[in-house]
DNA sequence: TGAATACGAGACATACCGTGTCGTAATATC
DNA sequence: GATATTACGACACGGTATGTCTCGTATTCA
């Protein structure tokens, strides 16, 4: 099984994505090209092309690794629904500012692409939900959330409702995020007259 | 202030907003080329060019005709809670199949064009929040509402979680509605044992 | 040493864009 | 009517990005 061949260049997968990555930054997934990005990169986009099948692809590769260190989940003691509360203030601080432009520019070309769809879906929304699922189920254990609730619909509120925000560049605010969990922790309905 | 030389063409202007329409709906936005649009209308793209900045602006426009008319807000005799409740399931259910399909492209498109994306909002998102806000208002008047929720908020939310199936192409039904609606109302906090 | 594979450089056809030019058509003013 | 003014369709142009391909060279294993 030993492969056969001229390995491929880690040197240049890695400066590949870093040139993706600046470039993300720099003007976002719109205008995006694979020149700019094999130049960038001193590659050719014969590499480029033998590599990955896209520009989603690429685009979504090289953003992973960054969302997957500006996420990260490590819980608390607290229960179940603060830590979800927690969790979603830092999901939408993470979302303002360019890492919130570029998830708008992935979700764009998303709709242009099937496959960029099913990466992000794969190697996103997938794993992030089978993350923070079982925590909202924990939540109607320990008695924070009441029984009844869909956890994956309540994901689909208040993603997206940050999605919501990401894609009108509405620009959000911790405040914002405070209204968005009451609504959802405590519902819009008048209370019967306690 | 009589307008001098030849006057536009009604018979062009039509036409081309038609081919777009059913260009969109056969091919999605993202698949929409000036050159399909003018050929299908028996137009040159000068024409379109002389009468509309870019392609999203053709799209927004021959969009809007359509989702005002699909989108209609009927008042009923109901408290303002039930009147939003309608008003969300049936834009739920004008947003499955072409419909959707078209605003996640059109959605897309505003995050590559900001001029796009300032038609949408003031052309679709504006008119239709100052239909809707002033219903949820008058819902924390008759009580079925409580004080203290920002309507606009409210907004972000349900919209949100509709756009954010449209935009990761996850089928909907009343049943996926009704779960969010329910959420939206009632909140997920266990009650305080009452 | 040779087979196999990756690499950078660059050519090529294709597609779409945005602009411009041209001859012609339609309308208002004189 | 004649003329100025504007819109129209057809078409050409340069620019940009795509996706595929070829080439000579580099690197690894057998």
């Amino acid at each position: 099984m030993a492969p056969v061949g001229r390995p491929r260049s880690d040197a240049s997968h890695a400066a590949i994505l870093k040139a993706t990555y600046e470039l993300l930054r720099e003007e976002g997934l719109a205008r995006l090209t694979l020149d700019k990005v094999a130049s960038r990169a001193g590659a050719s986009r014969s590499t480029l092309y033998r590599w990955w099948p896209s520009r989603g692809a690429i685009a979504m590769e090289a953003t992973l690794d960054m969302l997957n260190q500006e996420l990260s989940l490590e819980p608390k003691g607290d229960n179940a629904l603060a830590e979800f509360r927690r969790l979603l203030k830092s999901v939408a601080r993470a979302m303002r500012g360019g890492t919130g432009r570029i998830m708008a520019g992935i979700l764009a070309e998303c709709q242009r692409d099937p496959e960029t769809l099913r990466l992000f879906k794969e190697n996103l929304v997938a794993p992030r939900r089978a993350e923070v699922v079982p925590l909202l189920e924990r939540g109607i254990q320990d008695g924070s959330i009441r029984p009844g609730v869909a956890p994956h619909t309540i994901l689909d509120l208040t993603f997206g409702a940050i999605y919501h925000q990401l894609l009108l560049h509405v620009p959000t605010d911790d405040a914002w995020m405070d209204g968005v969990i009451d609504i959802l922790v405590n519902g819009i309905a008048a209370k019967p007259a306690a």
